[in-house]
DNA sequence: GCCAACGTTGGC
DNA sequence: GCCAACGTTGGC
């Protein structure tokens, strides 16, 4: 699929937008993804210099926090045979990995949360992901969406 | 905390 | 390859 726009969802009782920020760099590997659709993007389309929106799910509200960018192209995600990670899969292996992850770096924060509420209330958004398969934790977004959440989230 | 929607697994 | 059972996500 070709974006260059994506947005990603974490639950920030387990790792937040803030939580990104604070890191070195603002750095952080994007593992734990345990789907095959999500494997896919980050393995073959989310490339370094991509542009994300940071979506925070089961929250209140739950809506885009901010940005960031895409620094590290997919590779295996190592935490899948460490049975000590918080996402253990045995079937994933160092010679055959079956997860991946990208490096993201925190960009802009938003002076408010754009709120999953307001998104499913605005026409020019209603044919996102995010409104039409809820589930799905790395998703493509198009560039006017990207642009028309950023410009809601500086407001 | 509930539960609908969706993805995955595995028996057949 | 179908599909029932099960597990997970995530809004509410």
């Amino acid at each position: 699929m070709e974006s260059n726009f994506w947005l990603m969802k974490s639950e920030p009782k387990d790792y937040s937008f803030d939580d990104l920020r604070s890191e070195t760099d603002s750095t952080a590997e994007w593992d734990g993804v345990r789907n095959y659709q999500a494997r896919n993007l980050l393995r073959d389309d989310i490339k370094t210099g991509d542009r994300v929106i940071f979506y925070h799910s089961n929250s209140k509200p739950s809506g885009a926090v901010g940005t960031a960018i895409v620094v590290r192209d997919g590779y295996p995600d190592f935490t899948a045979w460490d049975p000590n990670s918080d996402h253990p899969d045995p079937r994933s292996t160092e010679d055959n990995p079956i997860w991946f992850m990208v490096d993201i770096r925190a960009d802009q924060p938003f002076d408010r949360v754009v709120s999953l509420k307001e998104i499913k209330a605005t026409a020019a958004l209603s044919d996102m992901v995010l409104v039409k398969n809820s589930r799905l934790s790395v998703q493509p977004v198009t560039k006017d969406q990207f642009d028309l959440i950023v410009s809601m989230g500086l407001a």
